[in-house]
DNA sequence: CCGGCGAATGTGACCGTTCACATTGCCGTG
DNA sequence: CACGGCAATGTGAACGGTCACATTCGCCGG
């Protein structure tokens, strides 16, 4: 029944038109469900786009419109479960408006390579730019450019307002130290992300803020790179210098590393150390000893972010409350042997 | 210095070409590193490039040439390490070779939602696709569509040649198994992924080859879901149940959910079973007791994916060579107590 | 000295859509 | 009963590149 066009190429948006007896601007109409469009004459062009596997150029579209219908996340270490999984939410919620995603992954402490990622996102035409990991050197690239494009990066440490998605690091960060302050414990140590990192910078503040709150004295952190490893090795600095009977880690694998070196070096967990991690990635309930965590909600900060970022590019105002991560105790904490 | 064209729109090869007293396809030509044009022309026209900092738009030129140097990346559950790891590689690798990425995600067990991922990439106009962790309900989604596209992915069990990065999944479960053997074992368990996941499927296959080239009898293998909670619940009943003295297990989620069940019981890893595990995540080394496993490198599997890829889209032939993963020996391994 | 060839460049059409602006035809209303 | 207005549709021109096909010019061989 279908009588093929041009055999050549994919049907056009005229090829349509011919075959339902319309002109072209009606098709377009029927695809851009312009009120004014009988019911009769839509059922009609749907039909033959049916027949002849239409679809729609977006190419062109996007050529007459200046409109991609893309955004692009630009991420560092998304090998990692929280930026994956808040890549993985935001791909999803942007699919369900329609949009295209466009992930592009740096180093992060190459700055080079921040600017070209960038550059291979303007290339691409995005319409707005999710900014995941976000370390405070591609946050300078990004102004630094000057750009005008609509962008959205996590916030925590009220640097500017806007652009700012606010998931509450310093509130999580201050009810892990919290809990180990409420368990009895004086001595507590924070083992902190890489100093450029936003995240990192907010978790400190957050474990500053709550030591403070508690009378107890200040603590410079000691810092890490994310990695199990890292962990590792502030744990064996922990295990020989002494002094902290609580540790409060800026992430679950530093937490891992540092549960391995307290272990190795004879001390029990949480008998001699409590250990506080931050994130829940998945592994963290089946550690050893299970641990208690500050659980994070990826997939709300996925969709969140594309709520924010919609609403920027068109112009519509969004409502925006933080996000707060919540307390999740298991068997890493406990009171401190001496009480 | 710099005279704005119609300052309203972006500059196009028109305006380059107005203010460098060309044509216009001049200045296409200098584009396309066109041999024919002289030095000291192209170098006037690179001048006004970057004087009015010009860029190419993208759709007009996807529009013409209807190529639209995008490449989909098609994933289920892309929050896990080995996935995320080797889409960040394969970004990277396309990028490099002048390719945009659009990654969707998938859940893997709604085939509707494949579908419409699908549809999603197609719309976009992709000219190859990665599927990457492939069960066999997307590849079969795949294949039902008919479509044309060239198209990568991991392939392990010699479904058809064509397509297929070959990860030697098999031998790398042949290689944890024949540890286990090598130690002195007899009573050896899998737990197996998902069984409509082709990597699952491959390693179930290579458990059994060992299992046969010992003389050692046939074992059905338990069947988890990736996740360590599934390792935990198949440790307690292996616990409850006894029998094996090695469990190899087909990632190391599980193996972690294992080891933390056979602890739960009173069991002692290695000295009453010992365990293996499949990808060597950054955490398994840090796992208590560290955990022996098969290392895949996810970095070479996505540039070797992109390479595959891009061979077949322009048609060049690529030379393959599986990619073998290595068996990394920690200490969760031991031979059998009764020896 | 002329014809031809190739290097360097120009001209106009075209890709598939949307946009701005007609053009119908019908209905209500003064 | 003429006419304004709106619903439904059509017409032609963009959008910003590339492609196919001129055109110009210098140079070389016969």
């Amino acid at each position: 029944m279908s009588q093929a066009p041009a055999s050549g190429r994919a049907p056009s948006i005229r090829d349509v038109a011919r075959l339902a007896g319309v002109s072209h601007q009606t098709v377009s109409r029927v695809l851009n469900a312009h009120p004014s469009i009988r019911p009769e004459t839509r059922e009609r062009v749907l039909a033959v786009m049916g027949e002849l596997n239409y679809r729609p150029n977006r190419a062109a579209r996007a050529l007459v419109t200046s409109r991609s219908a893309t955004l692009g996340v630009l991420s560092a270490s998304s090998a990692q479960y929280g930026p994956a999984s808040s890549i993985r939410a935001i791909e999803r919620a942007a699919r369900a408006e329609g949009y295209f995603v466009n992930t592009v992954n740096v180093d992060g402490s190459d700055v080079g390579e921040i600017e070209a990622a960038l550059t291979h996102l303007l290339d691409l035409g995005i319409e707005g730019l999710v900014v995941i990991a976000p370390q405070v050197r591609v946050f300078d690239a990004l102004v630094s450019r000057g750009l005008d494009l609509p962008f959205v990066t996590m916030q925590s440490t009220g640097r500017q307002g806007d652009h700012a998605l606010s998931v509450d690091q310093i509130t999580g960060a201050r009810r892990a130290t919290r809990h180990l302050i409420e368990l009895g414990h004086t001595r507590i140590q924070h083992l902190a992300g890489p100093l450029d990192w936003i995240e990192a910078e907010a978790r400190i503040v957050g474990f500053h803020a709550e030591l403070e709150a508690a009378g107890l004295p200040r603590v410079e952190p000691l810092v890490g790179d994310w990695t199990p490893e890292s962990g590792y090795a502030a744990g064996q600095r922990i295990a020989r210098e002494g002094g902290p009977t609580a540790v409060f880690s800026s992430n679950d694998q530093m937490a891992l590393g540092l549960l391995h070196a307290l272990r190795d070096a004879g001390l029990d967990v949480p008998g001699d150390v409590s250990v506080v991690g931050f994130d829940d990635i998945p592994e963290a309930a089946h550690f050893w000893p299970p641990l208690t965590t500050v659980r994070q909600d990826f997939d709300e900060f996925g969709r969140r972010c594309i709520g924010l970022l919609l609403a920027a590019i068109r112009s519509t105002p969004a409502e925006e409350r933080a996000l707060v991560p919540d307390l999740i105790v298991r068997s890493s904490t406990a009171p401190p042997r001496a009480l």
